[in-house]
DNA sequence: GTATCTGCAAACCCTTTGCAATAAG
DNA sequence: CTTATTGCAAAGGGTTTGCAGATAC
């Protein structure tokens, strides 16, 4: 298998300075403040695992710091416009996000058996963005693809 | 422009009798029961726009007829089950839906701008669906892409 | 110093669910 | 007849919001 599991990535614990200062050159541009914790924040982002959704980010920061679940919904939009994190899917009802900064546009594969995603990069998807934008006079700005099905592992189990 | 806006999509009061029988027979294969109100709903859905949330499906049945909404919520699973009706996306914190039986299958551009979804058909799509799936070992059942940006009509129009 | 931001709790709103009455098979 | 389905109203649950106090600049 060359894609992924998400549920597994994880960062270290070295410097973000890089990432952190787009976020906080973003704020300041945009007359926003730099609070402690809209860096908890995306310093949280940052380090943990590549997809989650509020209430995972919401407990692991607070097992660090006081913060409300207020703070983590009003700093998501300014997170997903300053290039850090983009909404990925919805599921149960809740939304889930993933940090994008620095990483590869990627496409996302979803087990409908084990409910698992799994990450691909597809380099024709970006040829198909062009051309139906430039067909259709649509200036566009991203994409999103998503296959489902059953993953090899489900597959592989005996029903 | 070769897409369509959606937004005009509607149908005429032709017989709808071959849609209807899929989904009646979809139930009887369930053991679920034909209902009067399960077949407006139905119908409603085959008539009417191709994209619509609940709201708006509820409006337009009630028009006719006394239904709840608690009705349709819990006929929308029978719908997408049968293969007549595709969650396409969320707006506006609720999901849109649209008619998918008996149409070609195809994908969406949305416009951040005046919010207009429009359709646009990719043959390349279902390629990478089938490679990335070969590649991964996946039994891939669907796909979905979308392209967002802003739409010929919106930047046509000064700032 | 002053306007923005935070935490809290309440409000919101879409969706789901329990229940008694109704209707399909 | 028997059991699924309906309508209603209430509950659920993620997200948003009003407000008073705290804080960035």
């Amino acid at each position: 298998m060359n894609s992924r599991d998400v549920s597994a990535g994880r960062r270290g614990d070295g410097e973000l300075t890089e990432e952190m200062e787009v976020f906080r050159e973003f704020l300041r541009d945009r007359g926003y403040r730099v609070t402690k914790e809209r860096e908890a924040i995306a310093d949280s982002i940052l380090r943990n695992r590549d997809h989650f959704d509020v209430d995972e980010l919401y407990l692991s920061l607070r097992s660090r710091l006081t913060i409300s679940k207020a703070s983590i919904y009003r700093a998501i939009p300014l997170l997903i416009e300053s290039g850090l994190l983009a909404e990925v899917y919805l599921e149960n009802g809740h939304m889930h996000y993933e940090r994008v900064y620095g990483r590869e546009h990627h496409s996302h594969l979803r087990c409908l058996k084990c409910r698992r995603i799994f990450e691909f990069s597809a380099p024709e998807l970006a040829a198909v963005e062009k051309r139906i934008s430039r067909l259709e006079g649509f200036k566009s700005e991203g994409h999103k693809f998503e296959i489902w099905g059953v993953c090899a592992a489900c597959q592989a189990e005996k029903a």
